[in-house]
DNA sequence: TGTAAATTTGTATTGATTACATTTTATTAT
DNA sequence: ATAATAAAATGTAATCAATACAAATTTACA
């Protein structure tokens, strides 16, 4: 727990209770989930816990660099931190977002050349193994 | 126009007035537009016209891959024609979204055995050189 | 202590998208 | 033609994640 303070300290974010425990929950759940999905975990421990507080919260890591939206669809945004780049699938059945050891291309500058990017993803939609078998038998 | 219609049947898709209206605007708007902004521009002409037919058309042309889905962000999807694959970079100052001539990288078979996939995409996030002048001055 | 700043909370609002019943238009059979 | 049926389009109400914002609570620190 000390060295999420000290995480959240590096990435300039005051590590009051609440958000230790957001980082908490995304650093040990890998499993991108929703705001509701992290607000439905920590309030059984918080039970004064705002949902607005997770979505303040959630911006700020996303300001600072500490963690990054996906957005597959329109209706659910998902939250994953920030580490080594790579993609994500999402199975269009159960809705599960899986990490893809793939690289988002680099940027070749003369194809964006003037531009600033601050942001790259790569995206697949599909089904997964499991979705897959249930649906082809 | 009747070469539109062909495409759109080509598609499965009957070619209703309004349907091919659709068409015309994507094709000759490649601006990836809203549901809302197509509406906004066929309704000058087509006074009759509902959003939920906006709606219902572009799903209707997703669902039979002739157009596609962007979500960049939570406020606002966005449609493009199917077509050669390219990346799209949006612009978070205008929110302009342009394409860029850069193919998502084709799925190594090993990375996502067992899965299906049916969709990728590639998207860039920062400010179009028109809106980074304007920042930096 | 007391005061200001930062953080968290609760509630109301927003707005794009969907649900769905109705109406209009197109197609086919008689 | 006309009627019956199917397909397409419309209008309105509902949904619901996300935001706005003001109030309350907690923290920092003089
Ligand atoms: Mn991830
Ligand atoms: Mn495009
Ligand atoms: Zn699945
Ligand atoms: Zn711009």
């Amino acid at each position: 727990m000390q060295q999420y303070s000290d995480i959240l300290r590096s990435y300039d974010i005051k590590p009051s209770y609440t958000r230790l425990m957001i980082y908490q929950y995304l650093k040990e759940n890998q499993t991108h989930p929703t705001a509701d999905e992290i607000y439905q975990a920590l309030y059984k421990d918080i039970p004064t816990l705002s949902k607005t507080t997770v979505y303040n919260t959630l911006h700020l890591f996303i300001q600072n660099h500490l963690a990054t939206m996906i957005i597959m669809d329109q209706t659910e945004t998902r939250y994953d931190l920030v580490s080594e780049p790579h993609a994500h699938f999402k199975c269009m059945s159960c809705s599960k977002i899986f990490d893809v050891d793939v690289m988002p291309p680099k940027v070749d500058a003369r194809k964006l050349k003037d531009y600033i990017v601050n942001d790259a993803q790569l995206l697949y939609r599909g089904l997964c193994p499991k979705c897959k078998d249930n649906v082809t038998q």
